[in-house]
RNA sequence: GGUCUGGUAGUUCAGUUGGUUAGAAUACGUGCCUGUCACGCACGGGGUCGCGGGUUCGAGUCCCGUCCAGACCGCCA
């Protein structure tokens, strides 16, 4: 047996016992005649102790470990004669009897601490030692409670766990596809899916009724810090259910994960259309964790001679609070900010109303005090708070401003990690134009179905045509979304015909879709989280990397294993490529 | 495809206006030390300043190119 206890649970109450410990050497304090050795493993740390007067050739042995060597320790648990109160064993130490170094360790090249002194780059080629660090270490585990709540949520609402196939077809439509050849049909590729949507559609018409899936989708896009070419996605079918139906149910997994792993009761989630989160927020995955909604100020701000703004098609304020002090040098600083290529406004308007009543503007020589106060009046600015305001086209002005608050706020403080808050957001629009092709998109997928009401619309103003689609926001991240699905033949072939699919195009590469749909498909709908960026959330992080047990860097390579490689000529010529 | 930031000891970084032998911390090695827990003290080894070219009497420092890393824009049904 190679431990009778781990490195984190020995207490007090077991002093006087024999125990055998096994683990990694965290740190060795040699004192001369002492010598303190830390041992860690997944569930802590314990103090070992050699005592040189009374084993001096074992406490020469423990002089000789190194860090990262596992080793296996047997002694007797003792009281410590000075304790240490910031670790849970730090009453105890081991003094240890038997000690057999169980394999040898390179020094590693970075710390395995908390707080370790290794960068990026260097814990990513050494990720499996980044995954000894315990803050890693917690994030991995989180991720399996995360994934083991969702299995008991699903399973107690009569959830099927299917799985789908990873060797399918490539699409048009959508991201890229990571492609693989096929050995046996030279020429000829599959395609890793983008989601499982069309298979758990197909369990629909199946009868499977309630499905869902832990699964790896694949995406060749460019990657950031909350997304991988490879991520998971809680996926999710329903059959015989109501857009309301679906938000029930999974307003219910989220409320219960919250619950269950951070004991945090997030209540009943607020709900807005995809219109007015765009007008409120410019963003249809909104940050109401605090205020700074968009005014908009063209009636008040526009015919007073300021030709930028009587020119804009809108102009948008918004208020930041206590930020009336800001100096020129934080104001030019903000200017800048909103100037560089990847935000890209003119420039920035400001306006001061101070806590003395007074009112100070960049814009002062268009607009008297009275004005500007009813621009303050509008956006909620109070005595103290700093007006800040963007114009332009209004799509471009909503998206800049929506940059703007946030970064803003984040200055702030107002990004509180330990605050969650959840947003549906509702009826997405059907379609999105799109410049390059000169043709209308699916803005979620071609599966989606319109929202009756609008139906009409589609001959006449195919953007304005609402879809039973929505997302899950929170915190700023789009958790997840979804839609009820189109289950009629015919309006699926409308649709494809709408996305520029010729009546070929949409057979060969959806038919077995629309031919299922011919045999009984009941009307459905369905939704996937990001299960990665919906960990990370939860830990109040950003970057999903560190919730990927072995992710990719920012160019899609896995630097540990050095992947993608090239292949051998042989097994090019095997694969016919 | 683009924008920005960075690359100097094993690691994290500093390096002034272009000027002597490129530093600090930490890690590592050796020695001393009986209650440490980021132990302490002393000594020591450790550098292709990412790579290539250019300017200059002289380049870690300036210029051009390139590679790598990170963040972002485009992209991500």
């Amino acid at each position: 047996m190679y431990r009778t206890h781990t490195c984190g649970e020995l207490r007090l109450e077991n002093a006087g016992t024999t125990v055998t410990l096994a683990g990694w050497i965290q740190r060795n304090r040699d004192l001369g005649g002492l010598t303190f050795v830390d041992l860690r493993d997944r569930y802590g740390i314990t103090q070992l102790s050699f005592n040189m007067e009374e084993n001096p050739e074992l406490c020469l042995q423990a002089r000789t470990l190194g860090r990262e060597f596992v080793v296996q320790a047997t002694g007797v648990v003792v009281e410590r004669s000075s304790k240490n109160k910031n670790i849970p064993t730090g009453e105890i130490e081991i003094k240890v009897t038997e000690l057999t170094v169980l394999n040898q360790a390179k020094t590693p090249p970075f710390t395995i601490e908390d707080e370790t002194d290794g960068g990026e780059e260097i814990r990513a080629q050494f990720r499996y030692l980044d995954l000894r660090r315990s803050p890693i270490q917690k994030n991995i585990m989180l991720r399996n409670k995360v994934a083991l709540e969702t299995r008991k949520y699903m399973d107690s609402q009569n959830f099927v766990d299917v799985e789908t196939p990873f060797l399918i077809k490539s699409t048009p439509e959508g991201a890229r596809d990571f492609v693989v050849p096929s050995r046996m049909n030279e020429g000829e590729f599959y395609a890793l899916p983008q989601s499982p949507q069309t298979f758990k559609q197909l369990l629909m018409v199946a009868g499977l009724d309630r499905y869902y899936q832990i699964v790896k989708c694949f995406r060749d896009e460019d990657l950031r810090a909350d997304r991988q070419p490879e991520f998971t996605q809680i996926d999710c079918e329903m059959a015989f259910v109501e857009q309301e139906d679906i938000l029930n149910t999974f307003e219910g997994l989220i409320k219960q994960l919250f619950k269950q792993v951070k004991g945090i009761d997030l209540g009943d989630f607020p709900r807005m259309t995809y219109a007015e989160a765009m007008e409120r927020y410019g963003s249809d995955k909104p940050d109401i964790r605090f205020g700074m909604e968009f005014s908009y100020l063209n009636d008040l701000a526009q015919g007073k001679g300021f030709p930028i703004f009587d020119q804009a098609e809108t102009i948008i304020g918004i208020a930041a609070p206590g930020c009336s002090e800001f100096t020129r040098k934080q104001l030019d600083a903000l200017t800048d900010w909103v100037k560089r290529p990847q935000i890209g406004a003119k420039g920035l308007v400001y306006v001061k109303f101070n806590l003395d009543g007074s009112v100070k503007s960049s814009v002062d020589k268009f607009y008297d005090e009275a004005t500007l106060k009813t621009w303050g009046e509008r956006s909620g600015a109070r005595a103290g708070d700093l007006m800040l305001v963007l114009s332009g086209d209004l799509q471009a002005t909503r998206k800049q401003m929506n940059e703007l608050r946030l970064h803003l706020a984040a200055e702030l403080g107002l990004r509180n990690p330990e605050v969650f808050k959840p947003l549906w957001v509702l009826d997405f629009p059907l379609l999105e134009w799109d410049e390059d092709s000169q043709r209308w998109h699916a803005m979620h997928h071609p599966f989606t179905s319109p929202k009756p009401e609008d139906f009409e619309l589609i001959k006449t103003d195919p953007g304005a045509v609402r879809a039973n689609a929505y997302d899950l926001a929170m915190n700023g991240v789009e958790l997840g979304g979804g839609s009820i699905r189109i289950h009629d033949k015919d309006l699926q072939a409308r649709m494809f015909e709408l996305l520029g699919f010729s009546e070929e195009e949409a057979q060969a590469q959806f038919g077995f879709l629309m031919n299922a749909f011919e045999y009984g498909a009941p009307p459905h709908g369905g939704i996937a989280f990001g299960l990665d960026r919906l960990v990370a959330t939860m830990s109040g992080a950003e970057s999903i990397r560190e919730f990927i047990a072995f992710p990719k860097n920012n160019r899609g390579r896995d630097v540990m294993i050095d992947a993608p490689a090239p292949l051998t000529s042989e097994q090019k010529k095997e694969l016919g490529i």
